[in-house]
DNA sequence: CGGGATCCTTACTGATACTG
DNA sequence: CAGTATCAGTAAGGATCCCG
């Protein structure tokens, strides 16, 4: 019990998953892109998340010697392990939408 | 992407993982039950949760006419859907907690 | 017992502007 | 480009008391 909540704590936030998701699927991700797409997200809370999650050794972080500045997030090996439940909750989401709309 | 919120606005707040968590390991669970095993939560939050749950066809409830009432809550089919992601979860709340205290 | 109502505090979030 | 700073509103959450 007490370990869902552990995992509920690092996901927590509106924009999380949703940013996991599109660094996961593209492997490597910018900023700008991240904030594209994720719909609605603030350059703020994108900074925000990223760096919580940079914290919990979710995701890493990369500047790249450019002109401008670029820089890359990507999954760390932890944050890999999350694919499982990333899908499984993409499936169910899809799922659930179906059942609720339905009614 | 979307499919990943719909997921996760169903999920959202504090404490809905950890009470489906609840009910889902004993099957059948009282209020007074749920507010023990969820440590932290006040009524008024597990109340309120549970409301949105039931909203969101997860969860059932049902009064027992005795003396004093008592409330059942229990997993709907739809809400089972979810026990594979509540063990990942739970599975992955675990590794990451091995993660990052042990550095 | 299972909540609802109220009050109050803090956390989260958005908009906008600004900087290296 | 990739953020940070500031301001300000909303919503989430806690504490306490109340009621059938």
């Amino acid at each position: 019990m007490r370990a869902v909540q552990d995992s509920m704590d690092v996901l927590s936030g509106k924009w999380k998953i949703a940013i996991l998701s599109s660094i996961c699927y593209y492997n490597k991700r910018r900023f700008s892109d991240i904030l594209h797409d994720v719909e609605g997200i603030s350059n703020k809370m994108l900074s925000k998340e990223l760096k919580e999650l940079e914290i919990n050794k979710l995701v890493n972080r990369s500047v790249m010697d450019t002109q401008p500045i670029t820089v890359q997030y990507e999954l760390t090996e932890h944050g890999r392990t999350l694919q499982t439940i990333i899908n499984h909750l993409t499936a169910w989401g899809i799922e659930h939408r179906k059942k609720i709309i339905g009614e």
